[in-house]
DNA sequence: CGCAATTTGTTGCGATTGCAACTGTTGCGA
DNA sequence: TCGCAACAGTTGCAATCGCAACAAATTGCG
């Protein structure tokens, strides 16, 4: 039984690696989250912010102020959609798209040294281990919050 | 060069992870690190908030006010260090047990239940190369930060 | 000894985030 | 068409945490 060494091992990684790119990401303005909504934003198709929320797994509040502060530093905007007046479409501004490309690369290069130390299949096996336990975590969370939320269950009404 | 579905998934992982411990603690009224604050302490030997921070990977202040909300639910108790009256020793209460026990029973049922897709061998794959990383990772860290702050060099001063 | 540097813990402040409540919009069924 | 549930985004509030500044105590060096 060793499932509690893989867990704090791993949560102590989680700290390590977190705190790292902070440090990275520090020079740019930029936390992990910004960053991320950076990857996942394009020039031409606009996201909703509903669908970044759950995108990038935090509450639709979190990401109206994510999206104020990458508004704020011109990186990002907002536009209507054209078919829902309830939403709002994100795209990148040629600064958010400079900004991304710095940071990535300086994130990618901190990325490919850390990962060095892994062989090839070794990766192949951490990332298969990885999605298993994603699937499992992902379905325990599901479970939880559905059992504590009444939602619309099978039950009459 | 899969490095960055690695880091992806990782960080998708941690934050799931983390999720899923917070309902668990959720119920014990306790924290992430509240909870490993609580794995660490012992009611004969106490610990020092400074040792606590560097174990835990906090900052001081942070175990201050960790300290501060243990003390006041009763599961903790502060007493003067007597070898240096900076200090002050940290110890579990008898409420403190029972809470770190239950905590702990639920989480570890939890864990096991999350780390069983994992075969044996697999796991000590893991754990190896999750050493491995924390190693890397914890190098960039210091390397870092030391350059950052000034610190004590090998220059003359 | 005497004073400067270091260490321990605390506090103020700002940044980040989840949760709940709210406004305005849309879609659907009676 | 009306009304109501669901949805998109926002705001208020509280919890959490890092960083910097600080007071008190200790250490160490001249």
């Amino acid at each position: 039984m060793d499932d509690y060494q893989d867990y704090r091992l791993f949560q102590e990684l989680s700290l390590l690696l977190d705190h790292a790119d902070r440090l990275v990401l520090r020079q740019f303005r930029l936390n992990t989250l910004q960053y991320n909504a950076l990857l996942l934003l394009d020039t031409d198709e606009g996201w909703r912010l509903t669908d970044l929320s759950e995108r990038l797994l935090c509450e639709r509040s979190t990401v109206t102020r994510l999206v104020d502060y990458l508004e704020s530093e011109g990186l990002i905007a907002r536009s209507p959609d054209p078919g829902d007046r309830r939403s709002q479409r994100v795209t990148l501004t040629a600064a958010g798209v400079a900004r991304r490309r710095e940071a990535q690369a300086a994130i990618e290069e901190a990325i490919g040294r850390r990962f060095s130390v892994l062989s090839r299949e070794e990766e192949r096996q951490l990332i298969a281990m990885l999605k298993r336990l994603r699937a499992v975590v992902s379905a325990e969370i599901e479970a939880t919050t559905e059992a504590t939320s009444p939602e619309a269950s099978d039950t009459l009404s």
